[in-house]
This record gives C-alpha cells, structure tokens and sequence, in this order.
DNA sequence: ACTCAGTTCAAACGGTCGTTTGAATTGAGA
DNA sequence: TCTCAATTCAAACGACCGTTTGAACTGAGT
C-alpha cells in the first residue's frame, strides 16, 4: 500500500525538476507534469498540498544537493585561491549549457528563480538564504577591501550570481539567429574564462575605486 | 466618428506601457489593460488585432523613444569617451529604479525581455536589431582589442545588456528583506559606479588576457 | 432624412490553469 | 475473510486567459 505511493511521489519530483528547469515555475503545468510522471492529476495535491508544495520540496532537495557539490559549497570554496572559487563558482552556474544531468537541472531551476523570483522561491530563501547567499557574499568579498560595507558586497553578489544565468536560460535562443551561437564545450570554456575575468577585472576594479 | 478612435487607441497604448512594463507581457492580462484605459475589452482586438498586435506597437514606440535618447543612441554614445558612454549607458539601464516616467518604463519593458524574451520581441528584433544590439557592440567593442572576433564581442554586449536588469525588474523585492535596500538617489549613483567599475574593469581584464 | 462605414459594447466562446470531489481500488492487519 | 485506511482515478469545478460575436451606437457624406 505505501509501495507504490513511495514510487508515485517520486516519479512526480523527478518529473516537476524537469520542466520546472526547462520551463520555469510557471512554465510548467501541473497537467504536463503528472503526464511525464504517468501519474493522475490528483496525485500532486494529494502527495505535495498542491504545486506550491511540490515546488516546495523540488528546492528543498535542489539545494541540498548544491550546497553538498562543489562549486556551491562553502567550505570548498575557501580552499582555493579567490581566483579559481570564482571560476568555479562561473562554471558551475554555466554547467547546464552542457550537460543535462541531475545538477544542472537544479542550477537551471535557480536561474529561471534569478530572473523573476516566485513567491515560494522568496519564502524558502527568507528561511534558508544563509548558506547560499553568503557563499555569494563571501567569494565576493574575496575581492573587496577589508573595511567594505555590506550593501556594495550584497549587490556585487546578486549581480554575479545574475552573470550566467542569462546565457542559461536562453540557451536555445542564442543557438539561433541572429546569434547563431553552437553551444559545445569549446564554447563554455570560452564563455566561462570570459565571465571569469569580466568579474575578476569589475570587482578588482570597483574594489580599487570604493 | 473617427475622433473617439485615436482616443480609444492612445488610451490603450498608454495604460499597456504602464502595465507591460509593471509585469511584463505575459504577467499583464488584456483585461488588466482595458480596465485601466477604462474602454471595451474588445477594443484591443478591433485596434491591434490582438494582444501581439498591441505588444508590437508598444514595442516600436518604445524603441523609437529610446533609440532617439541619449545613453542608447549610438552617434552620442560615440561622443563620449568610452567610460562616459558606457557610464551613461549603466546609468540610463538603472533608470527606472528612480523615476517611474515613460522612458523609464520602456526600459523595464526591455528589462522583462532581457529576462526571458517574448515571441513577438524576438520577432520584432530579428529585423530591427541593428541599431539597438549593435549599439551595445560597439561600446564594448571600444574596451576589446581591435581584433576582437564576433562573438566575444556579442557575448560582452549581452552580458552588458543583462547587466542592471535584475534589478530594475526586481525592484520591489530588494527593498524588502533580508535585502532591505533603500533605493533612492544616492544608492542608484552608488549602483552606477558600482556596476560601471565592474564592467569597465571586467571588459579590459578580458581584453588583456584574450 | 437616410445611408453606411467606423466604432463601441455586453456577452459569450473555447481553452488552460490549479484544485476538489467522491467513488473505486489496493493491501496490510485483525 | 473481513476491515479500513491509504492511495489512485476519472470527472468536474471555478477562475482566468485571449478572442469572437453580433447587435447597438455614432456621425460625416449624400
């Protein structure tokens, strides 16, 4: 009895990451969910308290697992040298325009998230906003003066975070034209050391001029 | 007969820019218009033959307006140096974070897009982009060195381009908290330094090393 | 005064959305 | 075998969406 109610509130999260990374919060009906997962329609609010709750769990366990990876991790990301922390902290943010594995689908969720943050998305951060946020917070303060004030190092950390998440979640519209970019693994390369030095320059930059 | 035509058709055109540009495109319903021009529903499918119609129409006013405003015509961006333009261009991004008039509002109208492009917006900018992308081209191209291929130039004119929009869009929630950013004069010349050292920096410490 | 194209209007259409309902099914425990 | 709570299911609900309909109104041209 409980069997298969284990497997159905599974099958759905694996389902919602999905579209919820392809598609955005909104993007993603509850009808195109429970028809990846082979589910019936009533399942999520029965499973979940309705979409708001599956929502709710999917970044539960997306955080999670990006705080528990590289890249995210704070306690990595002190191990290397500022320069390297922050180019892996790019890279990470770009690694769905490569793969379509588990993390980057959590990593596409948290762009779509950094565009127009949904009302589930503020509350769960209002509460678990520590650990993400100062891992931001902190790598850039890296490149800021000792004696920085918190608001210049909040905004410079919203605005990296902000830097890839562009290039993540229009993938498909920069592979057409006019831009008629091919998204191969030369390319994020490229895009990453890019990022990297635009963000190392800026904040090296504005940290000489504050 | 024809009078209260032109009426109807302003009246609608003025309350979409209020709106589009509060919500987006998808987020401002055509009922959400049509009760604050305060006429028939249907009107905007007998003036613009639809919803698109409407975006469309605002979105050439729109470019009209700022391509015939400083900090996004490219001949005074020339004018400048290329600190000054690139300043005048950050400053003129952040602009609705202050004043909420028309040109104000057709930015955070391009804001949205920047976020996650319309159908009609692509379509629209797959035959006028010349003047507005390639705008943001030739600024960056003027911190890159002459021989700068294609696309990293057109990958820095989008990164520059999504620079500010994170935060003329989300406005709202970074007054509140844990962000708690008071957003009045000062902060948005705090912001302008900030994100125009940043890009100044980052766009010369990409040029050095490429 | 009459005509008629241009314009407005209330109402409804067909569609998608998230959610609810109540009956049918399942399967472990008495 | 019977019971009963947990789970699944088809169907419908109510709300919103963009669009269409067809009748009513308006006012310049004849």
């Amino acid at each position: 009895m409980t069997r298969p109610a284990e497997y159905t509130r599974h099958s759905i999260i694996k389902a919602a990451v999905d579209l919820f990374a392809e598609k955005g919060f909104e993007g993603a009906s509850v009808r195109d969910i429970v028809a990846k997962a082979r589910v019936n329609q009533a399942a999520i609010n029965y499973h979940f308290k309705g979409k708001d709750g599956l929502y709710l769990e999917v970044l539960k366990t997306a955080f999670e697992k990006l705080t528990d990876h590289a890249g995210f991790d704070p306690e990595k990301l002190k191990s290397l040298s500022r320069e390297e922390a922050l180019r892996s902290f790019v890279y990470q943010q770009l690694r769905p325009l490569l793969f379509r594995d588990e993390m980057s689908r959590y990593i596409r969720m948290f762009a779509w998230e950094s565009a127009h943050p949904t009302k589930v998305f503020r509350k769960f951060m209002a509460t678990n906003s520590a650990s993400y946020l100062t891992a931001a917070i902190d790598l850039v303060r890296r490149f800021l003066p000792p004696g920085t004030q918190k608001r210049p190092a909040l905004c410079g950390a919203i605005w990296l975070m902000g830097q890839c998440s562009i290039f993540v979640r229009n993938r498909e519209l920069f592979a057409q034209e006019p831009f008629g970019i091919t998204i191969d693994e030369p390319f994020v390369d490229e895009l990453t050391e890019l990022i990297t030095r635009l963000a190392i320059g800026g904040l090296l930059h504005a940290s000489a001029a504050a």
